[in-house]
RNA sequence: GUGGGUAUAGCUCAGCUGGUUAGAGCGUCAGAUUGUGGCUCUGAAGGCCGUGGGUUCGAAUCUCAUUACCCACCCCA
């Protein structure tokens, strides 16, 4: 027996009835997006590698440790994109949209690679729906980011989640927060965890959401980031929160959410959803003003979020709102001989062009078979059609419901069916 | 990368302290007097018990390794 091959680890198989949950998502992303003024974009799965080494951080675990990076032929260095923004800011900068007029605004559904640990919401190949402004540095375009992606989960009837934001400063103000934190937790050094130890040197911010008892019990006083803002920053912050009133979003101001990814500016936000396991976040973005020059591109300030499909997924679940269902068929037909599949064929073929879903036997079934998968795939009429029927032209059209028959021309099925 | 748990049929799981041909329910397929589904009944297919070593007369069962999955750390969506 041939070795079974095995989908490569943090992976996975979507079969029709969870596609139906996927699709679900697609199109209420695309429609709330397109509500905001968002057109899609699509870019490769892969880019050179040094586009995320320059956009996502040099000194960020996705680039260190978590990114699939491969050579082609020509011995150049590509890696899988571990998320969305610096592919979009290459290629805004590559086709001129700098030129546009502005807001640019879009957003995308794709997959992202991540060689992590596969866990209840974290998988090595993973989905998300993210969007990206650029060219308004007006906390009302933060107000409006953040409320596309509240509009979002609620008409995906996903309960309990919770806005967290907070401003993490500019280049201004942050090297002085900084400065003080680092002061801060020195004084407590002997009593943080070794991760924490290591993190003061390396990205002291990260220390503030360490999850062990003791140091999240040490962060609880340490310096905030909106203490230290600089004018600019803090009055964004405010009108951020102003505007986000406005618009009925409520929030909470966590001055311990940190993001992970180098390239955030003053505003940061989550959306987090307790009910899905330790992978909390189902939402995550902010502002990123330096990127886009970062990159070699012009100054221009940028915005956005991504939101992880399972994550959403796993979301609804949990909320009690998943219930699509397979589409059943309007019309089974069940033929007994050749001349009969004949004209069984035909009427299925002229239903499939009227945009109906009609089938029949294409499996040499017993009719009493026949009738059971009818059953089975949840068609509401059958037709049964034999040597006598075709003889007659009239044939028995049974609603499989309430198991009522009735007489029809067959050569009047479709016309039948279509007004049902 | 670090921990903990799990691995028997397509799915959910039995299988007592190692003992002959490995079990159930659901699902799939086929039948139950020749052309009618749901209920019921019958039958079939489907497992080298995750994979590879070791202990033993004998391993699904004990042991080691490995892989995958689940959960947490870490990180993030």
């Amino acid at each position: 027996m041939a070795v079974k091959i095995q989908k490569p680890r943090g992976t996975m198989d979507i079969f029709p009835s969870e596609a139906l949950i996927w699709q679900k998502i697609e199109e209420k992303a695309t429609d709330v997006a397109k509500r905001f003024g968002f057109g899609e974009i699509r870019t490769p799965t892969f880019e050179e590698l040094s586009l995320f080494k320059r956009g996502v951080g040099e000194v960020t675990d996705v680039v260190q440790k978590e990114m699939y990076t491969f050579q082609d032929r020509e011995n150049r260095v590509f890696a899988l994109r571990p998320e969305g923004t610096a592919s979009v800011v290459r290629a805004i900068i590559e086709n001129g949209k700098t030129s546009d007029v502005m807001p640019l605004r879009y957003f995308y559904l794709i997959n992202c690679f991540r060689y992590e640990k596969p866990q209840a919401g974290r998988s090595r190949e993973f989905f998300q729906f993210g969007t990206e402004m650029f060219g308004t540095k007006d906390p009302s375009s933060d107000a409006t980011v953040i409320s596309l992606a509240d509009t979002l989960i609620k008409e995906l009837g996903i309960k309990d989640v919770k806005l967290n934001i907070n401003s993490i400063g500019c280049p201004e103000c942050r090297p002085k927060y900084r400065e003080a934190l680092v002061e801060y937790f020195k004084s407590h050094e002997g009593e943080l965890c070794d991760t924490c130890k290591e993190r003061l040197k390396t990205n002291p911010l990260r220390v503030l959401d360490c999850k062990s008892p003791i140091c999240s019990e040490i962060a609880k006083d340490a310096p905030k980031t909106i203490d230290y803002l600089c004018d600019e920053c803090h009055e964004h912050f405010e009108d951020l929160k102003e505007y986000l009133k406005a618009q009925n979003i409520d929030y909470t101001v966590n001055p311990r959410i940190v993001r992970g990814l180098d390239y955030y500016t003053k505003t940061v936000f989550e959306f987090i959803c307790d009910s899905i396991g330790a992978q909390s976040t189902i939402c995550g973005g902010g502002r990123y003003d330096g990127l886009m020059e970062q990159l070699g591109g012009p100054s221009l300030p940028g915005i956005g979020f991504g939101m992880g499909i399972t994550r959403l997924i796993l979301a609804m679940q949990a909320s009690g709102v998943l219930d699509e269902k397979l589409p059943e068929p309007l019309l089974y037909i069940a033929p007994m001989g050749k001349e009969a599949k004949i004209k069984a064929l035909s009427i299925v073929a002229n239903l499939r062009n009227e945009g109906v879903y009609a089938e029949c036997d294409i499996s040499q079934r017993s009719l009493k078979a026949q009738m059971k998968y009818a059953d089975k795939i949840g068609a509401k009429y059958t037709l049964i059609i034999g040597d006598s029927e075709l003889e007659s032209g009239k044939a028995q059209l049974k609603d499989m419901k309430n198991s009522t028959q009735s007489e029809i021309e067959i050569d009047n099925i479709c016309k039948v069916i279509l007004g049902k």
